[in-house]
This record gives structure tokens, sequence and C-alpha cells, in this order.
DNA sequence: TATATTAATCGTAATATTGCAATATATAAA
DNA sequence: TTTATATATTGCAATATTACGATTAATATA
């Protein structure tokens, strides 16, 4: 085993759960976090500002960029990414009305 | 490798990594979508809403229960899960000011 | 053209996650 | 006490993730 049954999912639970994992992990949080607070960068300041090797930063940014958080372009020899702006209002969509889910029902709790 | 370095981390990216990866399996997503929805549940229900089995169920809903996201009371011989609505509102804090994070700086954006 | 710089890719090791069958545990009912 | 019911735990196989050294690819500069 070791993957996600995925088909027995509804789409939006699949694409909540995607973003969620894209911020699982304290590398890419941290990255996004320097991308919103420079607005622009290159991948050796975050070899630098984050503790990681060049190939795992590397990574992480692919990871960003495959699921459209992120993109890249080619300035010389380095590469200048930002953060998606219209993705990332889909993500607070997305997530935050996932999020807001203790609002749609006025109930009391259970237990 | 395989393990991540969250010593280099702050205790906030760590946290929000912590969280968004509760919420990273579609299988959690749903879990927490149905305790919303009908606002009190046993794990039998689960098993039947969801198509996993039942030590995979049981195996997510402790994930959630660990984090505090979910806090189940014993009846009879099932058990009653619900979401920990003070836990929910931190989450919603914790994740929504991550996500809120293009308001801070009203920047153009570069690329 | 040769060399330096920057980022991506490859290969691999260590660890984590997902999923389930089998089993254990705990309580309720007979 | 035996049996039924519901959930948790164990053990294991398959796969995914994390991390990094070595290498490659691409562009800039001498």
């Amino acid at each position: 085993m070791g993957i996600t049954k995925s088909e027995i999912f509804t789409e939006t639970q699949n694409e909540i759960a995607l973003l969620a994992k894209a911020f699982g992990h304290p590398a890419r949080v941290a990255i996004i976090q320097y991308l919103f607070k420079i607005n622009a960068c290159v991948c050796g300041d975050l070899v630098n500002e984050i503790g990681l090797a060049q190939p795992t930063i590397s990574q992480h940014l692919k990871e960003l960029k495959q699921l459209g958080i992120i993109k890249g372009t080619v300035e010389g020899t380095s590469v200048c990414y930002c953060i998606d702006q219209t993705k990332w209002q889909t993500i607070k969509e997305v997530l935050g009305s996932f999020l807001d889910m203790d609002n749609c029902n006025a109930n009391t709790s259970c237990c």
C-alpha cells in the first residue's frame, strides 16, 4: 500500500488535501513566507535563508511550482520565483471555506 | 534521510506545517467534513461513510486526535468522536493568518 | 572559447505514510 | 459466563517523502 485512495473521495476533498499537503512541510511554509516578505527572490537566497541544501530547496520549489502556487522566470543564470497571486486567491477560497465549516451549521458541540 | 529538519524552522512554521499535514489526506478531510455535518458520530459510521477499512479509519482518527482536532468519548462499545471547537478556532487563526499573508504588504507582483 | 555561477536533475539512503488482515481489548447483551 | 459488537493495536507490504552528494544544463563573464 502506501498509496492514497484518491478515487474514493470527492474532487474537493482531494483538492483540499493536495493544497494542505503543500503547506505540510515547514520548509515550504518558510519559502512561501519569504516570497511574500521580499515579494521576489532567487533560489540562492532561499538556500541561504533556509538551512537546507540547494537540491532540497530546488525540490521543494518544484513541488510548489507543480501546484501552481509559485511561478519562476529565468533571469540570467538565476531564477526569479514568486507567489502566483491569482492561485493564492483560489487557495484562500478553497482552504478558507473548509476552515469556515463551523459557521455553516450553528450547532452546539456534542461531547 | 526522510526526516524533516524541524529544528531549523520557527515554532510557527512547524505548527502551520503540522496542522496542514493533518488536512493533507482526503480521508482526514472527509472525516472532518462528516463530523461537522452530523456534529457527532461514532467510528462505525465513518467506516461506512468513507470507503476505507476499519483499522485505516481508526488510524486517521488517532492522528486527528493526537493533534487535538477531534476528541472522542466512550459510549458503551462505541466511541463518540467530534470536533474540538476550541482547537478549531485556534487552527482557523493559525492557518487563516498564514493564508492572509498577501494582505500584510500591499505589493504588486514581480513576475 | 574557457571558466564561473546558478539552478535542475539523478541516484540513493533513511524515514514516513498509507492501507489492511489478523488480533487484541473493552463493553453490552444473552 | 459466554457471545456479540465496536474500536484499537500489531505487523507488514507497498509507496511516498525528505535530504543531500554528485552531476548536468544553461547562461554570463573573462
